[in-house]
DNA sequence: TTGCTTCATGTAACCGGTTACATCAAGAGC
DNA sequence: GCTCTTGATGTAACCGGTTACATGAAGCAA
């Protein structure tokens, strides 16, 4: 037996099914037995509202699409969680969309989205994604998470790559370091060019030499980088990794070596997910607040929905969490201010 | 403006809506020439279905949803990874819903699942979850994931949580512990009630001294453990906590204290969550392949939307992976099946 | 009683697609 | 030329809700 409609609850209960409606939306202009009534019949009817037709009429759906380019790793799944807190709060649903980096699957994706969602949050940080945002209808509110330059404004959020590299080279360098390895992340990466550039930029104001290797921003090409190094007996005291998941690989692979971290090599990486405080030595890292960056994603889109206008670029400067990976300099433990308690 | 209808299209193309969505849909039975003149007109209008609309009408909305309990933690980002990627290889889109603990607000959001989605993969450990299961009609698909027990035969996928809990007692009684500290999940939970049981009878059975303490998932009660034991000078040489988190946290709490691991305390979890090889001493822990644990689960939903005939109770055997927390024991390091590479 | 207002309830259009069925033109067979 | 078939196209109902507007009864004033 298929699910009751409203149309049967109104048969079953003799009256309109405007009344319906009304009876179960809460409206104040039914008589209350009415509507006491109607309720009881739908309760034994086992009547559930069918949404899809509800979100069409209204519509409004309720829900808002989340477009990211990967679940790999904890950072997603911190933004995830920080989204789906302030959604619930929001009385939102949450529809993800995984573009698998590829990007014609994301336009594709996008369009699917029509008619489902009430809004997007969009994080592509491809810097291909020009295609993407193109296709990103202007009447669809959208609020951009870490995204590739583009034409035109939005409402969008960003990360201050660059601060937070130069912070971390100045906190390297702040503990004796002169002979940095930074290991990049994907070269198409807007994240990823951002944080080389700050580090570039920082290295040669400080006078720090600078040597750059590629990687992809997985665990594997942190440890494919140390293994290179090693290999050439390179000549290095520090390395900063574009994100905390190469720098886990490459500290792995530098204890496998037996280099000690941080008396040899200092280590650092970009994002502070969770388990930097775990591993041991724990690892440096600037951090933002990945689940707050979420959230206020979903709030600035939830104003949008609402009409609000908004085309402010808003950024986040991340701050270093200097732990047992690089060496400790005074500054940091007592007066600098660049530090903060591990425990949030 | 406005985002363009089918009606504009159909106007504009001057046809009749029909012929409109035959030509978008790919029917065979109209004229190619109209059929590309009717893609030109679309395109040049920017037309794009609304999504909403065609699933009311097709009573299909190609989305399943994915009620889970919490987010925290790897767990649940491994499940949430190995679903996305098989619902987008079968074309389906995940519509998330947490329910953060609370049951009654679990109902409401299954129902708000209504006219949403075409089916459901129901997360739900809380033992107390019975209402939420009646609440769960039987004309929506929906696939169990580690649920607790309920009246009644539906399509479910179980961890095999005691035989888990065995395998790992035995391990650790294997590599000569003999007074074992079990850190124990939520008392409303399943998988923490049979880890537990487990835990028990194979303690029991292998004459070991079993302790144990309550926990609640979350890597501080873990720490929270630890502190009592030492408090207490409690006397132990393993802890096995009901979950990897606890386990870490254990483990670090151990570190601080002063005592080694696994030479004077072997310590194990339950999960293998990525982050478990990551920390030092690795941990030991039973594993599942937890991302396709979750794909699993979608490819069934699949089959039931698709109409198949499914009751069965599918269980996943986990498997201990021995790793520096846990004293090795010859058996393990040679022939002993039980051990697997720690890359997958 | 009549006329006016107020308010509960019903009727039917609408949201934007899909599709069963009706229609009509063209081609085939005689 | 006439009928029959075939295939492209249009018309309108339908999916399941919401809601503007119509209706009609009750209440009240004169």
């Amino acid at each position: 037996m298929p699910n009751a409609t409203i149309r049967d609850v109104a048969r079953e209960a003799s009256v309109s099914v405007a009344s319906v409606s009304r009876a179960l939306n809460g409206a104040t202009n039914i008589r209350p037995e009415l509507r006491d009534h109607i309720r009881d019949v739908a309760n034994r009817l086992g009547y559930v509202p069918h949404a899809g037709a509800r979100n069409l009429s209204l519509a409004r759906s309720s829900t808002i699409g989340v477009v990211v380019p990967d679940l790999h790793g904890e950072f997603f799944s911190e933004l995830l969680r920080g989204m789906d807190r302030q959604a619930s709060e929001l009385g939102l649903h949450l529809l993800l969309m995984v573009m698998h980096g590829e990007a014609d699957r994301g336009v594709t994706a996008l369009h699917a989205m029509r008619g489902r969602v009430d809004g997007l949050v969009v994080m592509a940080p491809q810097i291909t994604s020009d295609e993407l945002f193109q296709h990103l209808p202007r009447t669809m509110p959208s609020v951009l998470v870490n995204c590739a330059p583009h034409d035109g404004v939005r409402p969008e959020l960003r990360v201050d790559n660059v601060a937070g590299a130069v912070a971390v080279i100045e906190h390297l360098a702040a503990g004796g370091c002169r002979r940095i390895v930074h290991i990049a992340g994907p070269e198409a990466n807007i994240d990823a060019q951002e944080r080389l550039r700050g580090t570039r930029e920082a290295c040669a104001r400080l006078g720090v030499d600078l040597r750059v290797v590629q990687g992809d921003f997985n665990e594997d090409s942190g440890t494919a980088a140390i293994a290179t190094l090693q290999a050439e007996h390179a000549d290095y005291d520090a390395v900063f990794a574009a994100n905390d998941m190469m720098a886990v690989g490459a500290l792995m692979a530098l204890k496998r070596a037996g280099v000690a971290v941080p008396e040899q090599v200092a280590v650092a990486g970009f994002d502070n997910i969770p388990l930097t405080r775990l591993i041991s030595p724990a690892l440096t890292t600037a951090s933002i607040d990945i689940a707050e960056f979420g959230a206020r994603a979903v709030v600035r889109l939830a104003g949008l929905i609402d009409g609000a206008a908004d085309d402010t670029l808003e950024w986040r400067e991340p701050i270093v969490i200097a732990r047992e990976s690089t060496r400790q300099y005074p500054k940091t433990t007592t007066e600098n201010p660049i530090r903060r308690g591990d425990r949030e």
